[in-house]
DNA sequence: TTTGCAATGTGTAATTTTTACGCATTAGAT
DNA sequence: ATCTAATGCGTAAAAATTACACATTGCAAA
């Protein structure tokens, strides 16, 4: 087994989207006092761990996510290095790590990375701690500097969102345009019109309509799209923006 | 003085603009053989050194900036942190960093910024080493995993320069319009007409047109224009865009 | 069976933005 | 005085964006 690398790791602000709210995926990190039974931590922190010598961010990052959810295709990207001096050294945080099997007491340094999956479908789990996911309009306290490194995660997401096609890592292979619209709006945090939208969605030669409609609604079935990365890669053009 | 942290560096990419091309500056890695006196290692590379424990990545890459220039107001921006396994690992990479005074051993991690500085007004020196500003077009031979690490550098200033106001950054505070198509069409790659470009540029409140013209052309002297971030964060609006 | 509900699906006109394109002007150099 | 090289300006056509209303569908409840 590769030896760790001490003081650095990697943190995975893993998105998800239930074609409602944007999420985040949290794990409680709870700590009692041995003897009185007294809550001495109980806030919730990021999924993350420290890397291998034998691995690169990259890998370390994957192998995180496939700890959680099984799988190893999931959209990862680095976003931001993170490396204020007091990054973990709240009291909680001290406190935290001395009861860590591995006796961290060097300065560390984090590489943060944002997942995007489909909380619908993926499911998610932990061996030996609570995970839950969290609308991001309503966070419990957060651990160690988690709290930046989760906005900043939100402010890369934002940008790439709206130059990349990647909202489709967030929604089902198969999609409607209002869940497509929802993710737009709850994301980027405005409203638009649903004609507008759609027409907007329909020219768009990647997103590809399909002869089959949504089930198990109790309303109108809208029809459904899947997303086609080749046609995507083949079509795009760069556009001189510059106007932000 | 603070001790080094011998697994982590800060690498910059120092971009320049001289009214006609980008260029980035590098420095000579230059390494003769003792008896023979003949040339053993003969390239280039980043500017770049490790951190210090009480630094973080920012002031780290600051520093390094302040050292070569003298200034200590010039653009930063973190893009990426590097991590392959072999990274320095070629035989010159080896050889150059056993001569070195600190005696590195470790796999070493680096966390990229890049700076955008003015050309022909900021000068740039370095303590003991040759240094050189290269047209990106007409790159030397680089050591270590630079040219990964330049290439990553110049994907995320044409990524930005679509969508922030970062140009200015480039060009002396009084510019001609050209002068920043010019920016333009090389940074991107691009050609724009140029009236059109002119008014998409006047129509800018944040470009302000001076009273006032360039000097010392053999044509027509073009009004120079300066860029106001305070007027870009006022009137700044986030735009839907998702088209690329 | 009918009715109500909740969301889908569609078109057009007005406005704004983008694109294409040619000619007169200026200041230094010769 | 003339040449040169780049600046400065305007308009028409095309394309993209915005604003906006009503009929349709399928399930659920009555």
């Amino acid at each position: 087994m590769a030896k760790i690398i001490p003081n650095l790791s990697v943190d995975c602000v893993i998105f998800g989207f239930d074609f409602n709210q944007l999420n985040v995926l949290l794990v409680e990190r709870k700590l009692d006092d041995e003897k009185t039974g007294k809550s001495l931590i109980d806030d919730w922190t990021l999924t993350g761990y420290h890397i291998f010598e034998d691995e690169n961010f990259d890998t370390a990052a994957a192998r995180i996510l496939k700890g959680l959810s099984g799988l190893d295709n999931i959209y990862l990207e680095q976003f931001y290095a993170f490396s204020r001096l007091d990054r973990v050294n709240s009291p909680n945080d001290k406190l935290w790590l001395d009861h860590q099997s591995e006796g961290f007491s060097e300065r560390i340094f984090t590489v943060g990375y944002f997942s995007l999956i489909d909380n619908t479908t993926v499911s998610i789990s932990h061996n030996d701690r609570n995970v839950k996911w969290f609308p991001i309009t309503d966070l419990p306290e957060l651990g160690f500097d988690h709290k930046e490194i989760l906005e900043k995660a939100l402010e890369k997401l934002r940008a790439k969102l709206r130059s990349e096609p990647i909202g489709f890592e967030l929604l089902p292979e198969k999609f409607t345009v209002s869940q497509l619209q929802r993710l737009y709006e709850v994301i980027l945090g405005t409203k638009f019109d649903r004609r507008n939208f759609r027409k907007k969605v329909l020219q768009m030669k990647y997103v590809i309509p399909l002869d089959e409609k949504q089930k198990g609604v109790k309303h109108k079935p809208a029809q459904l799209f899947i997303f086609s990365k080749e046609v995507y890669e083949k079509t795009k053009t760069e556009r001189f923006d510059f106007s932000i």
